[in-house]
DNA sequence: GCATGGTGACAAAAAGGTGCGTAATTTACA
DNA sequence: TGTAAATTACGCACCTTTTTGTCACCATGC
């Protein structure tokens, strides 16, 4: 999260999506509008602290609508914007392709060290 | 990385694909077979140590194929696995949906604070 | 003595968390 | 009637944990 800019887009992505909350996020913004407290108990273990910052950093890449409300006690509102609705579906992409690939990672564990198969020149 | 095990998916995935380089990996990987010292090259800011570290990682996830050839000097080939090579149009479509949205983001600036829209009940 | 892929000790930086203060209004209750 | 507390979203200061990076060093055969 230095330059937001770089050569190739996916560092650049991943300058928004990396890290824990972001994706998890949008995951729970997919649902339709939420307000901030709505997001802590959809995930009780974010810190308000780090919550505020992500949904910043989601606001200022584009997925994330915010809303605030005046008068007391105060009310803000989130959504996905149009950009943030496209993103759905590719992170339920990968989320696919991780269950998939579930079990293969757990069959092939930590035995083969050093396969040594061939000698080549 | 503390425990690749959580409720939802999309949080185990990240764990894995979090971070500036394990993306990055794939995307250089999915041209075919490198070397260590060719990743490195591909990307000369990876620090020698991350970039072991990090393939450790995308093998132990099933993302990476890692062959050691006995003799000297060392050899070790870096390919991706079959979930690794399926996980690569995903990546790329990530990479494609930031690219249509990144006109959007400079777009719309640091204007819109408080926006007051209605006051409600 | 260079090249290759790697390790371990340690330092820096980033990510994440805790807890307190703030605001205006409502509710609790004595 | 007066006061205390809760509510909501957040900023700030400080702290811990995790990640990333630097540096030196190992191994061996040409």
């Amino acid at each position: 999260m230095k330059d937001l800019v770089s050569r190739c887009p996916i560092e650049e992505v991943m300058q928004v999506l990396s890290g824990r909350w972001p994706t998890l996020l949008v995951y729970y913004l997919k649902d339709g509008t939420k307000r901030f407290a709505d997001l802590r108990r959809d995930n009780p273990t974010v810190s308000h602290r780090i919550l505020t910052l992500e949904l910043r950093k989601l606001e200022a890449a584009g997925v994330v609508q915010r809303t605030a409300f005046e008068g007391y006690p105060l009310r803000v509102e989130y959504d996905l914007t149009p950009a943030g609705l496209a993103l759905v579906p590719l992170i339920d992409a990968i989320s696919d392709w991780w269950e998939q690939n579930a079990p293969a990672r757990s069959a092939a564990s930590d035995v083969a060290e050093m396969p040594t198969p061939q000698v080549a020149s």
